[in-house]
DNA sequence: CTTGCTATTCACCGGCTGGTGACAGGTAGG
DNA sequence: CCTACCTGTCACCAGCCGGTGAATAGCAAG
């Protein structure tokens, strides 16, 4: 189908096709900033996350992000409340039919349910990112609700398991998210992460491996 | 010692203390910009890291870094560059006096090597964060220039020391350096990571600790 | 001194940013 | 009808950004 000629000449003077009569409707509005917000951080980044970016990509004017938000800081926090049902969303919090005998079982099961949580949400790795790139009073408040969500996940997996004697539990599971984080950061960025493709299925599958040996090699 | 009043009113007004008299000397304006570069990254992060600030750093003009460096790309090379060196500079590249005899005893003290390293060095903690935060060719050159000199390093300490058979040795160090990686980070800019606080010599310790026993359980 | 080269600075541009005040338009109540 | 409110838009500001062309200041050789 050719384009109309009233079409070309819209599209090249730019006079929106149908002013689409954006119906008055606050709550609507609310939420497609939001929705902008989110997708833009999640596609382009923190880097070039601003009023007006937000403000173009939900179609509306900055003015309204300000008057229902209080500002790019109050829509990151409502970006932040957010976060607190992507872990119910996003990681299964039953045992998967799994009988989870022993603490290893448990953190190896959350190792890889994070994994491939945190593989999947380019939202979340974003925020990441972002944590360990700034310090901002934005930042922290995302950040807090991020491991506010993130602990409470793992609490209620946890159940009655105890970590061994003897080992800082603490300590190593530190390592281990961090571990998971960097290296899904890192591929999602450049593919690969110190050395290790990080591309196809396969590659996944080897650090997955990776991931078990460590988490067994700690926990056994 | 009170400042003196004209120092204050200088102060106030934005004079230049005493105009320095700039010596015509370009090798040492190019040593100046490198240093102002670096230590812009290394203090404020890749965020506001640009020309304009560049310049203001090295107290000379812009255009002085598009004629010596051709533009910001040229000088973030040049940082690269000195990369190279910051490996052999900042990490030991014998063994300590250790008789290495097996892979875990490699391994384990190049864990630690690293994550002092890496603690001491704010410049190349902002480049890592920066690594994982963006994709452009600026970054992609800096990130390859640490990734060479750091697989050189290992390289070398690696001497006639293989990982067992069985264990793919590439994706489980991926792992452990990706770990050290986003510990050092998070802690730069946070003060813990995942719930571990990382402030104190002792804080530390347990960081290492933990980072030993993980090593040894995979590498044993 | 004059000529020329080089190091350095200055002035200006367009474009984007965050932020604000005034205004337009639809909708409800009196 | 008019009024009052709410949603949404527009125009404009100062400030910073990267980038560029032209002018200036110091040195060195002829």
């Amino acid at each position: 189908m050719m384009p109309s000629a009233d079409v070309v000449l819209r599209k090249t003077i730019e006079i929106p096709a149908e002013p689409e009569k954006r119906v008055r409707n606050r709550a609507a509005t609310e939420q497609a900033i939001l929705d902008a917000a989110k997708r833009l951080l999640a596609e382009e980044g923190f880097q070039n996350f601003g009023i007006n970016a937000v403000a173009r990509g939900a179609g509306c004017d900055k003015q309204l992000i300000y008057r229902y938000y209080g500002g790019l800081d109050g829509l990151v926090e409502a970006i932040g409340a957010d976060l607190g049902s992507w872990v119910q969303d996003r990681i299964p919090d039953d045992t998967g039919g799994m009988f989870l005998l022993t603490y290893g079982d448990l953190m190896e099961r959350l190792a890889l349910l994070f994994l491939d949580a945190l593989r999947a949400d380019p939202l979340m790795r974003r925020i990441v990112a972002w944590e360990v790139s700034e310090n901002t009073e934005q930042v922290r408040r995302l950040s807090e609700a991020r491991s506010k969500a993130l602990a409470g996940w793992i609490e209620r997996m946890r159940g009655s398991l105890t970590p061994p004697k003897g080992i800082d539990a603490v300590a190593v599971n530190a390592m281990i998210f961090a571990a998971i984080q960097h290296l899904v950061l890192s591929a999602g960025v450049s593919g690969q992460c110190a050395g290790l493709a990080l591309k196809t299925a396969k590659d996944w599958e080897k650090a997955a491996t990776a991931l078990k040996r460590i988490v067994r090699g700690v926990y056994g």
